[in-house]
DNA sequence: CTAGGTCATAGGTCAT
DNA sequence: ATGACCTATGACCTA
């Protein structure tokens, strides 16, 4: 009674806490042992509640979320998994209080075990307590007959059946507190949500047009773009009426050195990318070598749907960026470099986010919230062929094992391609052309020199994965163009207008 | 404000409402604690939309706005402003049902703090609390070096001075006598504490004024940064942050030691409030340990209320001994260190007084006579709601049993946190705030070592607790200048001049 | 001691 | 964009 002061003389604990011992399921601190595990308050109501009122739970990220004690976007399937890994059992009276309606939960669960118990013996274990566990896109009428409905809903079921039903439903503006960024950097702070990561991703928000209006453009050119500017100044009228011969024989007039270009490139990769790769790159890292299950947000279907439809947004505004930065491309009319930033956006997608695909999932962050599209949201958003269509260009692209650098030489030697995009100063296009083959080529034979991937063969390969590039640019600017956004699995709409993704025309017109 | 006036249009019923409170933000009827603030739905839900989506605010009218309960035309960046100033904190990792050791100190604090907003009424009903409402590069009249009064007071009620009339009167002539300045930093020339008696009391007399006119002046940072304020152009950001860095970098500047300002705070803590504390102590121990009655003096209630009111002199005039004292706070301007001294006293007064309220009661001994505040008087003579926000906040306090040492650590930390008060060298604060919170941190660690009371969760509580102080010292001095001292219990006055204490302007503008 | 229940508060929804 | 209403959560209570 001591206690030095008369600390001991203030109102007494209410809750006895156990300070020591934290929750087996999410590390909380826990208040005792409840259902057979050391847990906290809060994964012990959940049990309870998921068991008693048989509330249905799916995870979305392959089932091996990370159940932290963080309350917010905690995936709720992983946790209740986590709760019978740990042994929870809700028959079990340990002590204290017998359970009121012991017998009525008893009825339900034997009615339900008997079903689950029917198949096989092992797996059912995830099954067990009368929690489903099946894809919650099934329907209530797969329950067993002859029983109460072990799928009722709690609540008035409304007209969606389907996942975002038990998900929290989210709009995309209000999630952004959600988001349990698994940047897999281990410097995350311990206190309040306010970090310069989120004030990164408040700067992602801003949006396409001010970001560019805004961004100073190349470094380099004579000539700048500007987006504002809806008629021609004098200086690019008289560079779009350049004869095409005379514009390639002005000699210095658009003298591009290839080292200075390599040099121009790669620092404006890094600018344009740099962010993104490091936490890509680390991130799939953890995932694959470390093995780290991406903790998640619980986010509805509606949500990955437009963080899709903003990611696309996000990718047109760095093709955009980079591709002002390209060492020549200034030098094309206003209408040239629309015409060509427009038509090769999904080509500088492929171009950046191949690496990303590894194991047929990606492994690259959308958006502010910064989701991790798994295979699973990949096989509930995009079309099977067309998914396949990404593994598959990915796949070949990364079996080139391509640095930075050399995809974007790349992705410029595709877009500079004569004919695979109709602009007025083909001649520029072509000069193009050739001095970013000269400068790919040119950089594999020096950086890869006496390597696995060097030589004419590997030189012909990637060659060969430009028309990966274009292909897939094509095809898939051509297919996205007619996909109905509002549902999900994407599909082509009837017939009519095309979703317009924000991004080139809002770009280019916008003012 | 009649509260049946926009409570008549309403007759509709909701759910569940707490007809007796209203919002501390916007008087709307409220419909609980959240985020840590008595608050309605509307402000709830907005905040969070604010804080979640990171959405930029601008006032256009000075960030004085009144936040009332109309929705429409309503300033969104003052009601943010307000929301932050009631002291809303998002918490992104808890959820559920608040402890109840914080819910009751929200609603503590918000039940006096709504009553100290209702006779303040039409006039300056957000004045300058917490937010900078105007440039102070601009205040030549605060500023005014030429002058011959150095501080001479406004004749007209600006929003600077209010604050000085309900301070309590310090009379210089009174406190010099008293002064043991020991100011830690070397670069100053006063060395009062060291010398002979005579001569410190003659340098004494030069007083407060000299002593802070000649303490060294803060070169004028470049640029002002606000620290609440993120504006989504990323531009000001960039500067903001990179004058800070460059501010605290200036090598040799204003180096602290941490080691050093520790002894040098327990020193001032020994000097200011040493005798005090002895004193209290022993009183405290004598009543609740030994059982001992205290006497008291037979008072009447008139005389108790010049006590209580003298009593505030007091606290005001150590908490500027203590204030000067503070390593690093030479370094402010005089008009800074005026104002965070005359903005801050109320909270100073809960640091000191804290742990002297045990069991409902006060156990210091105010004034010549040193009269004990018991229950009795305390009812006497404060609103029953103020009285339980007092005896709620200091049981918050006294929860975490913090050595002196530690609490006015605390208090510097709540002085120098950016924005809570408007200075000029907001750069000075900030590097303030993160030295003491450096100060308190490792002290924490180190000499509470494997304590009970220890470890992260432990220092979290204590960071928790600076809000505490914060919002104590700020509710409360709003609600003591509108109190009506001349009878009691002290309540608000009716609209009219409120009284006037002078207090910490006289402290400057001594003689 | 804990099972089971309660309910204040978190975040989400959707008509306005 | 707003806010009345909704569900999920978890701290606390009672037996
Ligand atoms: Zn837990
Ligand atoms: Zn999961
Ligand atoms: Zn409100
Ligand atoms: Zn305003």
């Amino acid at each position: 009674m001591e206690e030095g002061t008369f600390g001991s003389l203030m109102p007494k604990k209410v809750a006895v806490w156990y300070p020591d011992s934290c929750c087996d399921i999410c590390t909380a601190p826990a208040s005792g042992v409840h259902y057979g595990v050391v847990a906290c308050e809060g994964c012990k109501a959940f049990y309870r509640r998921s068991v008693t009122q048989k509330i249905p739970h799916h995870c979305y990220f392959g089932g091996n979320c990370v159940v932290g004690p963080r309350a917010k976007g905690r995936c709720r399937a992983c946790r209740f998994q986590s709760c019978l890994k740990q042994g929870m059992k809700f028959d079990s009276t340990k002590m204290g209080r017998v359970p009121l309606r012991k017998r009525e939960v008893d009825r339900a669960l034997s009615s339900f075990s008997s079903l689950a118990k029917a198949p096989s013996g092992p797996t059912e274990k995830l099954s067990a307590e009368g929690q489903p566990t099946s894809s919650p896109v099934t329907s209530p009428s797969k329950t067993g007959p002859g029983s109460s409905p072990l799928y009722a809903m709690p609540q008035q079921p409304t007209a969606s059946q389907d996942l975002e039903r038990y998900s929290p439903r989210v709009r995309l503006g209000q999630l952004v507190n959600n988001v349990v960024i698994n940047v897999p950097t281990p410097t995350q702070d311990l206190h309040l949500g306010q970090g310069s990561v989120e004030e990164a991703q408040s700067l992602r928000r801003t949006s396409v047009i001010s970001f560019v209006a805004k961004s100073p453009l190349v470094p380099a050119p004579l000539q700048r773009f500007s987006p504002r500017t809806k008629h021609n100044s004098c200086l690019e009228v008289e560079n779009a009426g350049f004869e095409t011969t005379q514009w390639l024989a002005q000699e210095g007039w658009c003298h591009l050195d290839k080292e200075q270009t390599i040099k121009t490139v790669t620092e404006l990769i890094s600018q344009v990318h740099g962010d993104d790769y490091a936490t890509w790159d680390a991130f799939m890292h953890d995932c694959i070598l470390e093995g780290k299950a991406p903790r998640q947000p619980q986010v509805s279907l509606q949500v990955c749907i437009d963080q899709i439809v903003n990611g696309a947004a996000d990718v047109v505004e760095k093709h955009c960026k980079l591709s002002l930065g390209l060492p020549g491309f200034a030098h094309f009319s206003k209408a040239d470099q629309q015409t060509m930033v427009s038509e090769n956006w999904m080509g500088a997608w492929l171009t950046t986010h191949h690496k990303y695909y590894r194991n047929n999932t990606a492994y690259y962050l959308i958006g502010p919230l910064q989701i991790h599209y798994c295979i699973y949201w990949l096989q509930q958003v995009l079309e099977p062929d067309y998914l396949r269509a990404v593994l598959t260009c990915t796949a070949a692209l990364n079996r080139l094992n391509l640095t930075p650098l050399e995809a974007f030489l790349l992705l410029a030697i595709a877009m500079f391609t004569p004919g695979s995009t109709e602009v007025e100063n083909e001649a520029h296009m072509a000069f193009l052309h050739s001095h970013y083959s000269d400068c790919l080529i040119s950089l594999l034979r020096s950086s890869r020199r006496a390597t696995a991937q060097s030589g004419p063969d590997f030189e012909a390969q990637v060659l060969g994965a430009l028309g990966v590039i274009r292909r897939f640019n094509v095809i898939t600017r051509k297919y996205v163009r007619t996909l109905d956004l509002t549902t999900a699995p994407f599909r082509p709409k009837e017939g009519s207008n095309p979703v317009s993704i924000p991004g080139v025309m809002d770009y280019y017109d916008g003012f």
